[in-house]
DNA sequence: ACACTGTATTAATACTCTTAATACAGTTAT
DNA sequence: ATAACTGTATTAAGAGTATTAATACAGTGT
């Protein structure tokens, strides 16, 4: 469900921590859905449990998971976090724009890098189908 | 000439490499002039000598300097930085259509984006006058 | 000779990440 | 109640990296 990659300079908690919001975007794991537990997540992974256990107290304080002391840490409802997915998406995209100026690329370039990729990308991934 | 965020999570040598490169690419930094000195650049940021030598080793490693025994580091002819530049941003741009799809942006909203923000970037940057 | 350049080395310190070994409290099923 | 789960907390140790400090050496220019 989950691959780490130890050639990331990232910690591994941080990578649990993405990569565990990825799976609820997707719906993989759905509101109210049981997390795995700490200690099987870690077995899993062959870290640590207190490497999860880090990456589920930082994905609490986030909101994304609520925890029922004995039964277990649950997805949350999280409306708030497509809407964080998305503020963050406009502002690195309006940095974008900014570097594409710096770097002498005119609006029409963008506007067809735009046509071009979205075409390939959506052809791949499928796309934005909910 | 150089602020250091200290808050930032990456070292300070990339820091100073991040900096010292956006200098060159702006020009302030012309082809072949003279880097400041290891040690008075370290004075100026009040930080440790072997620290800015390490951001220069890198620098050089990449080809934006070029040192001579003796005199000093001096600023590369650095067509190569700007193609880098170039092609990092349109692996980039093509990543953050790929994540705008996974958002469920339309192709007409990315279009949109780019007009509305190119305009307003324009106008306060000035933009790619070269 | 003196004052600059870059470069190299070694040591010490600090900080973060990760693992390990426990311990404790709450829940659930038997 | 006991066993087997949950999350949480603590303490210690190890590894790796970043940074500072103190030197030393070689090349350049005046």
């Amino acid at each position: 469900m989950i691959i780490l990659d130890y050639k990331d300079r990232r910690p591994i908690y941080e990578q649990v921590i993405e990569k565990l919001e990825e799976l609820m975007f997707l719906g993989v794991l759905k509101e109210h859905d049981p997390m795995p537990s700490v200690r099987s997540l870690a077995m899993d992974l062959s870290i640590n449990p207190n490497t999860i256990q880090r990456a589920y107290a930082e994905l609490e304080r986030r909101g994304y998971i609520y925890v029922v002391k004995g039964k277990g840490s649950f997805v949350s409802e999280n409306r708030t976090m497509k809407e964080n997915r998305k503020r963050e998406f406009l502002v690195q995209f309006s940095d974008m724009i900014d570097e594409a100026i710096r770097l002498g690329i005119s609006d029409q370039e963008l506007h067809q890098m735009v046509e071009v990729q979205y075409k390939a990308a959506v052809k791949i991934t499928g796309g934005g189908e909910t």
